[in-house]
DNA sequence: TGTTGACATTGACGTTACGTAAAGGTGTAA
DNA sequence: TTACACCTTTACGTAACGTCAATGTCAACA
């Protein structure tokens, strides 16, 4: 089946202007182009705009998107089942909210109390917690205690986008190391820019930086076997490889 | 309690940038400025704040959000109670779409087959709030040209079946309406039952619905002389008896 | 066959809801 | 008093389109 761009934006949902605008970034391009200039869509594109929507509706920007779509190491399944993990996640988001406005109805009516905390549950995500219990005690012990509250400080007052902009770093940190982990050398320009990266979202976590810290933790990836599996999951080595671009950045051992 | 920006940013999750700019825009003031200039909030901002965060949640805009909380008809209890029926119109409308997704991984692996249609279901949001148009400037205003126009915008958009839907529905308001105009009252059941067939198509038209825009409609059929054409060319005075049993039917005059 | 009307195209400027930076004042703990 | 985390206003920047405007294409109908 072929279609317009009225065609593709009515199963879609969507309008023309986004169908124009989505091959202008370079994020879907038509197909082919007829001999008056249309926009022919196809199959493939039906499927990689259904991509995109998943994507989108899970709220990641446009740009993105498109590193996410056109890197060559994109699975298209493994997309899939990301989307239904974070579509359960935001389910159970979206289940706090409505627990947030029972409880907000019940309260005006005067049968309980609330606190100020709770008036805001449900629209926040949780992802605090979760950090404080997985490596809270780890970087508590190792890094001190100042660290850690400078750390929870931050964490605290981001912003959803904040978080967003954490989770797509992270994500080019794990495709960046991917493709520099082929190269097989930490001090090439994927593994520095790994490095680099990761520079990045230690600044993002942490409110600031150091190269001493930067290098310690890099450390403590190669140290601390529950780090050393999050980043082997899918090669190997990795976190070594992590650990030696970092030092190599750092200029520190 | 008493917050400054940073405090009731980190309480609800947004950052201080925001508070600002709803302080610029005049949707969220301040109980107070300090004498050092600093904004202080209270009680009733926080619960505000709240309101605020639940129309945004629903993608309700800043602008209507602020026509909403600052109208003195505003009742707090009664907006929740809405947020709750569009919080669980959202889960219905997520879970439609967790269902998508787990279809398309069964399709990747060749389990079953999908049309391009299924492949969008889900992303479609008519999740517009009824508030909207209830305090939104056209329909305050005129509305006339501007209301038709939107009502066009949104036709372009639907589906086939959508469409055809629509026109079923347009044929059973007709006879029904040819009916009961026969029994000469508007109250009685034809009358209303052309009044309820009548709001699913404007549920159906503008993806949502409230009396007072289906009252303000029926007015209009009788005003616009194009509108009036249309439902007297069977009958004269149709239009009159369509609107009188809309009035009825919604309890508004 | 000409005209209509729904489609398509490429600019190009507008909008929303903030982000971000600059330049500076405030409060308190060391 | 020095540091540092707060706060302020002013102002320009941005993402993801919406919304014209000007123009070309195509099927259908009088």
């Amino acid at each position: 089946m072929e279609y317009t761009v009225q065609k593709l934006g009515r199963l879609a949902g969507i309008s023309t202007r986004t169908l124009r605008y989505y091959d202008e970034i370079g994020i879907l391009k038509p197909a082919r182009i007829n001999s008056s200039g249309y926009r022919i869509y196809g199959q493939q594109e039906v499927d990689r705009l259904q991509q995109i929507l998943f994507y989108r509706e899970l709220g990641v920007s446009l740009e993105n998107i498109k590193n996410i779509v056109l890197s060559p190491s994109f699975d298209g399944v493994e997309a899939l089942k990301q989307h239904h993990i974070k579509l359960l996640e935001k389910k159970v988001q979206l289940e706090a909210l409505i627990v947030n406005v029972e409880k907000t109805i019940a309260m005006s009516e005067g049968r309980i109390k609330m606190s100020d905390k709770e008036k805001f549950e449900g629209f926040k995500q949780k992802l605090i917690d979760e950090n404080e219990e997985k490596y809270g005690k780890e970087i508590r012990e190792k890094y001190g205690e100042e660290t850690v509250e400078k750390s929870n400080a931050y964490f605290k007052n981001m912003s959803r986008e904040d978080f967003e902009k954490l989770e797509s770093l992270s994500t080019q940190i794990q495709e960046t190391l991917a493709e520099a982990f082929k190269t097989g050398d930490p001090s090439g320009p994927l593994g520095q820019k790994a490095a680099e990266l990761h520079k990045q979202w230690i600044s993002m976590c942490w409110g600031h930086y150091s190269k001493e810290a930067h290098a310690g933790l890099a450390q403590m990836y190669v140290d601390d076997e529950r780090f050393t599996a999050y980043y082997d999951k899918e090669q190997p080595g990795t976190a070594v490889f992590l650990r030696d671009a970092i030092h190599i950045y750092t200029g520190m051992k």
